[in-house]
DNA sequence: CAGGGTGTTTGCGATAGCTCAAAAGGCGGA
DNA sequence: TCCGCCTTTTGAGCTATCGCAAACACCCTG
């Protein structure tokens, strides 16, 4: 197991507060692993053995029904935590992770949760900013849901997801890992045909310029218009 | 200021862990209020000046768009917190409370959250508990609202509701506090009017009675099945 | 460089649910 | 008891979006 060097994370919400000499002690009960572009890191149902701190590339958690429909719940960035099953009480993890890049991650053991939080209270307290922030999260995706049409939900994805993981260009912002159109549908409620369809729009407006798993934000404002466009302000 | 039984509370998940003696401090830092039916306990971007303990009545807690339209995120009972912002490390709140009912809640200043986990770190691993499961609960809804139709999204809210606040009567579950058709459409993203007809139709067929503000679950397990029910497998 | 597989595009018809509109019912207040 | 307001009901037409189907494009592999 490769030793973590505490500079590369002491920085990050997760452990803020936390005493340098805590730090390396709370490090030194992770291990670190890589996962290959789309693997599985853990599915949905199983045991919730472990939790996560993302280090490099990008993961997609994602839910699915009885039926086999899937959402995607969100897309993790390094730096971020996943598979807090432990934090919320769940003995099993409660959507399926997949690397979307090849991707490295911290990697605790569930059981040194309790301790980890007892003796270092900050853990608790940054994770349940960080809980909350995502909970705010999902009351506005299913405001979004609620109350706009397809092609503003879709608007407002990309948006997050550039500001999230984009790529500074020349001329637009890149999102920086493969996402398809039936990921965004997954992320909007929607199917990848209507997704494709507007996709298709846009970039002969020039608003966007995609591809196969691919998509660059071309014209990022002209793209918020849009997002809060007024349901029925139509263009012609 | 009354002064509050701590047998009353001291069952709740908030206080799991935390030692009669402690409760009773904790307890000493909060005020209670009476908040009558209808009127708003705090609106939708204020100041997070305090955050709450429902002990009797009923909380609706709203979200509203800029443009004027609303979604219901939850509805409290008693002995669920709300107006958690600091938790999360918002100044303001996120959504509007309004008491549905007459309704009895305890106040702590927002400014005694750091203190309060600081002295009783169970506060901060229970509260983080809480926040986890709304987070699954907003991930259920998510899932249900990008994959089920209205009715089955109605059904599934009218189980929660009846499972969280319901009243066993003789011949079915009543939930117990004032909701209209209106209510219900915002927590599942449709219109009073789809809820009216489908409610209209459930009560055809016996499954529900229901009035002004009123549902009286009368047939829960025929709900359950029509809640489960693959998108087509259709009735006539 | 051909083949296979995955992701994307696009057309077309079907429809669930919305919007607009109006009427009716029930409840509380004067 | 009567009035007025708010909630609910119901109708009718419309449309955004889905579902299906087929063709296409790209990438990786052998």
């Amino acid at each position: 197991m490769a030793k973590v060097d505490t500079s590369l994370v002491a920085h990050l919400p997760l452990f803020a507060g936390v005493k340098p000499e805590d730090l390396e002690e709370i490090l030194r009960e992770a291990r670190s692993a890589r996962y290959p572009k789309n693997s599985a890191i853990f599915e949905q149902g199983a045991d919730a053995q472990s939790f996560f701190l993302l280090l490099h590339g990008h993961v997609r958690a994602a839910k699915t029904t009885p039926t086999g429909e899937q959402i995607v719940v969100r897309y993790v960035a390094p730096g971020e935590t996943f598979g807090l099953a432990m934090a919320i009480g769940a003995a099993r993890y409660p959507a399926t992770a997949i690397a979307v890049d090849d991707s490295v991650a911290l990697i605790w053991p569930t059981s040194a949760w309790p301790r980890l939080i007892e003796r270092f209270p900050s853990l608790a307290a940054n994770t349940l900013q960080t809980v909350g922030t995502r909970l705010q999260e999902s009351h506005t995706r299913i405001l979004e849901m609620s109350t706009q049409q397809v092609e503003q939900r879709v608007a407002h994805a990309l948006l997050r997801l550039a500001k999230q993981s984009g790529k500074k260009l020349d001329h637009g912002i890149e999102i920086d890992f493969p996402i398809s159109r039936q990921d965004i549908a997954q992320m909007t409620g929607t199917t990848l045909h209507t997704v494709s369809r507007i996709l298709s729009g846009w970039e002969q407006q020039g608003l966007v310029e995609s591809g196969r798993q691919r998509i660059i934000l071309r014209d990022p404002h002209g793209i918020v218009v849009l997002a809060e466009r007024s349901p029925d302000s139509g263009a012609a």
